[in-house]
RNA sequence: AGUCCCGUAGCUCAGCUGGUUAGAGCACUACACUGAUAAUGUAGGGGUCGGCAGUUCAAAUCUGCCCGGGACUACCA
């Protein structure tokens, strides 16, 4: 009992599993939060994990940065509430569901139904729920599993509907068409992720045609015709199905575009053409510019010549003919009605999409089949035509391409494409300028391998534009971290900001809670489960009046899950008598995590107070790949319901890469399993690695050398240290008893270390309040490894095990204790197992702290005056000229066991003296030197040397600044000593006299003549390297009790064991025995010394060179 | 294509409100130390600070352009 556990090996993955074992059984993480009872709250949003995949090392990564921080404010004092939540929703799961079951969406409603396939659905969503609870605790990643949310659930729907007629009460929840991907083969629009699958984009060869559309001779488009020859615009497609559909050409404002004169190559009929000034060379042959005007078909010379130049903006609003005018295409829709098309469309408008990289300058403009297209037809009040239906195939009325399918969607072995007969046709009628095959990525639908095509389709969406500026504002009083991330990438993507499109054709998700008549009169908004059942009542009483059949008993019973398909089964009854089915769509799954500030309480139907105590959140951290995922939709969501920011402080960490800095992936097989790794590392040492190897913002190059070494030099030396206290404390029962020692009674070597421990405590406090973590490792880091073990340990390393209990003995054991329980509480937030056993190794004994836990303590108080910065300052003197001596010695090859007998040290003020004179005792000690003998400039003996001080004389003297430079640096002593005398010399610069102030000048002591010198800096100091027959005896005392240590060590003793010495008398020796005897018997615990005549049996020792007898034998 | 991040020794990273000879750890080499010892100390080699321009007396640091790596968003007529 009451002595400090001892331990033989540093094993970091059995301590954390005992740890962890404690913190369970202790229940350590609920005292933290239980304890905190009626402090602030620090809030924290778990953004919502998907549990249908393992988790990775990168999760590691995420988790630790979330973690630390909450332990911190915890330690801080702040209640820190974590609730865990689930994602469940979604493509993913539905894609995993749809391989398992080896269907695919057409499927779903045939071979399988909604509601088994949901079920399945609900069933894969936590598959690997055990994994990731399994990684939570082995990482030590505290968040409350036991009550999670999860998206899927009733009331977690509830609240996202709320949310939504909130939003729809606002006004801002429209319905609108955009265009998007839709595979006609498989009947369904494509989300972007969905073409993002491996192997959508391929490489295919498509017709092409840049086709010719006749130019009307108007008033506007007059200045491009001069004689009879008719005037074409070039537009190319790569789709030449579309151009039935063409509604408009768009040209580039700024783009220069020129009036051509040539023939077309297929007829040979003279034609005038415009396109892109930049691209002509890709249509025309330099060599037949200005050639003679005639031209037959097959020849290739074909001549041109450039009629003029003008700019895209001087095109704006041409009118040009109908390309292929079809019963179909004579009218265009626009706003729900027919218009000509020629009053709505057949003109150019301008787009700042234009590009003169490829085609001609000026784009085919086919609203309904792009969406550059389509944002041209908004802007321009264009209309649409959509020739092709969603079967993929053209409608009735396009002459002889009517009912045939675009792309070849059915496998037809007779397939002809209307792409080609298109292009036949426009060569035919002198409206093909050139046809030719082309290469490129296409998008094809991942299910059926066919080509995707680009069609309107029906959305659901959050007016998000309407908010802008209301967002950009909140967003400035978010802290970044990085700041780039929120005023660059997000602050861009508010500039940016387009609505948010809610819709999602799918099965597994929120279903949107809106009910339409099927012609689009009448929309309900269902902003909760009441609500619905209160109009499934109005509902039976408005189908009585119109006499419709309402059975509201059989409806009411798919209220039990608000999932389809029950949901779909829910209709209603208007007043005016119209039935209200469900919109089929679904929720975008983003609006799910986005309302989970909202929806992780069942807000507002549960939990009014906890929500308010728990909106904003103090602090979110994720991968920056959310940036415009969660951390956009918590951030509308919040703008739009409750004009707020959803989060105060957001770290946007970045990717874990391999060693390499490779994108990790399953299939390069360059993937770390964080199980493994945290079960050969473990977690503190990955932790601690992940941390204060680059800030998290920075991308991780992830390399498992760098948690060896982080293990290897922290907590190797952390551990050591312990160690080293623990061993010595225990044979002095050292239990921290006594009372504080004040810091003014313990010797300058603790005040300092002291001194260093309450700067560390307030730089790491300031670090981890600024969201700077990595600084914070890195600085306990440097104090461990630097400070405290290479300096203060070693240094007192004989004031542990020598002597009596003293009061300096106490103050070191008093120094290094709180040393260390220190460091345990600032590292706790990184590594906090290994923290924890630190803690309760030191707090088990001394009873101390009244915490079980160092999760459950205070953070350490800064004591501000025991910062003492002239004391750190000499102390950095001490070590610096303590490197410099051994340094020479080194040269000189002197060991340092063997006491020389002065160091000289130039001083140039007296605060420099001062300071060293009050490390003198620790320098002399640590090289094993006699004395400090300080040499004042009056000797004249220290030759100096003078340099320009840059920052100042440089904006004194500007340009001269170099030579001026060049001149004090090859000052001479007599000038160096003018200046030192007046405090200013003049110089002369190019033929100009110049004062020099002292203050804009350094001088240093660069050299002793005559001694063995080193520098440092400013620091100059030299070494006195003769031996005389005293100091040889001296160090042949220490040369010969380190052997005895040896062999003590050797024979196995007890570090308290006494011994008994003989040792056979030598020339060498006895002299050195006679004067060291004392000496020798105190440091190796001898009782006496014996030196005899001779010695059988003894064991011999090299001492400086020289044999030595010896006999060491315990004492009985 | 746009936006953002990163590029400093073989590796991982500091330094970057402009200022003197650009630092540390790891790795490597040699030597030393030895009751913290699978630790430690000293010394050494190792750099066009991604490239090119510019601003300035002075640029790793500020500006512009470019190159390379990465992320996100969009688009590919």
């Amino acid at each position: 009992m009451n002595a400090y556990n001892e331990y033989k090996s540093l094993d970091l993955p059995s301590l954390e599993n005992e740890v962890g074992k404690f913190w369970v059984q202790e229940k350590i993480f609920e005292k933290s939060i239980s304890t905190r009872e009626g402090k602030t709250p620090f809030v924290f949003y778990e953004g919502p994990p998907s549990a249908n995949g393992m988790p990775g090392i990168h999760h590691v990564m995420g988790r630790a940065i979330k973690d630390l921080f909450c332990r911190y404010k915890t330690q801080r004092g702040f209640q820190v509430n974590r609730k865990s939540g689930w994602d469940t929703h979604g493509l993913p799961v539905e894609l995993s569901v749809e391989k398992n079951l080896g269907i695919t969406k057409e499927d779903i409603g045939k071979k399988i139904s909604i509601e088994e396939y949901n079920a399945e659905c609900r069933r894969e969503v936590l598959k690997y729920q055990d994994a990731w609870e399994k990684l939570t605790h082995k990482m030590g990643y505290w968040v409350d599993l036991k009550n999670p949310y999860i998206t899927y659930e009733n009331n977690y729907i509830e609240t996202l509907w709320w949310a939504l007629k909130q939003l729809f009460d606002k006004g801002l929840l429209y319905e609108g068409y955009t265009i998007q991907p839709y595979s006609p083969a498989a009947g369904t629009g494509l989300s972007t992720h969905e073409l993002n699958q491996p192997g959508c984009y391929r490489l295919v060869k498509d017709t092409t045609v840049v086709a010719q559309f006749k130019i009307v001779n108007d008033e506007k488009s007059k200045f491009l015709f001069n004689d009879a020859v008719p005037v074409f615009f070039l537009a190319w497609t790569t789709t030449p199905w579309t151009l039935p559909s063409n509604i408009a050409l768009t040209v580039g404002g700024e783009i220069e575009y020129s009036l051509v004169q040539t023939f077309n190559p297929y007829t040979a009929i003279p034609i005038n053409v415009i396109l892109a000034k930049a691209l002509i060379g890709k249509y025309f042959d330099s060599n037949f510019e200005n050639a003679e005007m005639n031209f037959e078909v097959g020849k290739k010379e074909l001549p041109w010549k450039i009629i003029s130049t003008f700019n895209g903006k001087d095109l704006e609003g041409i009118r040009y003919e109908q390309l292929l005018p079809f019963d179909s295409n004579k009218n265009v829709d626009l706003n729900d009605s027919q218009i000509p098309f020629a009053d709505a469309g057949g003109k150019v408008v301008l787009g700042d999409f234009v590009t003169t990289e490829d085609g001609t300058g000026i784009v085919h403009t086919a609203p309904s089949f792009g969406s550059d297209d389509f944002r041209m037809a908004k802007k321009y009040g264009l209309g649409s035509l959509t020739l092709v239906d969603k079967q993929g195939k053209f409608i009735d009325g396009v002459g002889e391409f009517s009912g045939m399918y675009v792309k070849n969607y059915k496998d037809d072995a007779k397939y002809e494409s209307p792409d080609v007969l298109i292009c036949i046709k426009l060569k035919k009628e002198n409206k093909a300028f050139k046809v030719e095959k082309y290469e490129h990525n296409y998008p094809h639908c991942w299910r059926t391998d066919k080509p995707v095509i680009y069609y309107p389709l029906d959305s659901w969406f959050v007016k998000t534009t309407a908010a802008k500026e209301r967002m950009m504002q909140l967003n400035n009083i978010i802290n970044w971290k990085p700041e780039s991330t929120g005023t660059g990438r997000f602050g861009n993507w508010l500039e940016n900001l387009q609505d948010w499109n809610l819709s999602r054709s799918r099965f597994w998700g929120t279903p949107l809670p809106l009910w339409k008549s099927e012609d689009d009169s009448e929309v309900v908004c269902i902003g909760s489960i009441e609500e619905l059942k209160a109009q499934i009542k109005s509902s039976t009483e408005n189908a009585k009046q119109f006499n419709i059949e309402y059975d509201a008993q059989s409806i009411s019973e798919n209220l039990k899950d608000l999932h389809r398909p029950f949901i779909d089964r829910i209709f209603l009854i208007s007043k005016s008598g119209k039935k209200l089915s469900r919109t089929p769509d679904l929720v975008d799954v983003w609006f799910d995590s986005g309302a989970m500030p909202y929806a992780q309480w069942h807000f507002p139907f549960e939990n009014k107070d906890l929500f308010a105590k728990n909106f904003p959140a103090d602090f979110i951290a994720e991968g920056v790949d959310q940036t415009r995922g969660w951390f956009f939709t918590l951030h509308a969501l919040a703008t739009l319901l409750y004009d707020s920011v959803a989060y105060k402080n957001v770290v946007s960490n970045g990717l874990v890469l391999d060693k390499n800095g490779n994108k990790m992936s399953k299939r390069l097989g360059n993937s770390v399993d964080p199980f493994t790794t945290l079960d050969k590392y473990g977690a503190d040492a990955t932790r601690w690695y992940m941390i204060s190897n680059s800030q998290p913002w920075d991308n991780l190059k992830f390399d498992l050398a760098g948690i060896d070494e982080v293990k290897r030099k922290f907590f190797g030396t952390l551990y050591n240290t312990y160690n080293f206290f623990a061993v010595y404390a225990n044979i002095d029962k050292f239990i921290y008893k006594e009372d504080e020692i004040s810091l003014e009674k313990r010797p300058e070597i603790d005040q300092w270390i002291i001194s260093l421990l309450n700067s560390l405590v307030k730089t790491v406090q300031e670090d981890f309040d600024k969201y700077e973590p990595t600084h914070a490792a890195r600085t306990i880091q440097e104090f461990v490894d630097e400070h405290l073990s290479n300096w203060y340990v070693r240094l007192c390393r004989r004031r542990f095990w020598k002597g009596e209990y003293t009061e300096d003995k106490i103050a070191a054991y008093q120094t290094l204790y709180t040393c260390l329980l220190t460091i345990s509480k600032l590292m706790a937030p990184v590594s906090p197992f290994f923290a924890d056993k630190l803690f309760r190794d030191l707090n088990l004994v001394s009873e101390k702290e009244n915490s079980e836990s160092v999760h459950l303590s205070q953070w350490p108080e800064v004591n501000e005056n025991a910062i003492d910065k002239s004391l750190e300052e000499r102390m950095q003197i001490a070590q610096d000229i303590s490197s410099l001596v051994l340094s020479l010695r080194k040269k000189v090859n002197i060991k340092v066991r063997q006491p020389l007998n002065k160091i000289m040290i130039p001083v140039l003020n007296e605060y420099f003296q001062l300071q060293v004179e009050a490390v003198k005792d620790l320098i002399l000690s640590e090289v094993n030197v006699k004395e400090i003998e300080f040499i004042t400039e009056t000797e004249g003996v220290i030759k100096k040397k003078a340099k320009a001080n840059f920052k100042l004389l440089g904006q004194k003297l500007g340009k001269k600044m170099k030579v001026a430079a060049d001149v004090i640096a090859v000052f001479n002593q007599n000038q160096i000593a003018e200046l030192e005398k007046n405090h200013s010399i003049q110089i002369n610069l190019e033929n100009e006299l110049v004062e020099i102030l002292m203050a804009e000048v350094e001088i240093i002591s660069e050299d002793i003549p005559g001694w063995q010198v080193a520098n440092k800096n400013e620091l100059t100091v030299a070494l006195d390297i003769t031996i005389t027959d005293e100091l040889q005896e001296e160090g042949n005392a220490r040369e010969l009790v380190n052997k005895l240590q040896k062999m003590r060590k050797d024979g196995g003793f007890n570090i308290t064991d006494q011994v008994e010495l003989t040792i056979e008398k030598q020339d060498f020796i006895n002299a050195t025995i006679l004067h060291f005897k004392n000496y020798i018997c105190a440091e190796i615990l001898a009782d006496d010394l014996q030196l005899v005549e001779q010695l059988s049996d003894a064991e011999v020792v090299e001492v400086n060179d020289f044999p030595i007898k010896i006999i060491l034998k315990q004492k009985k």
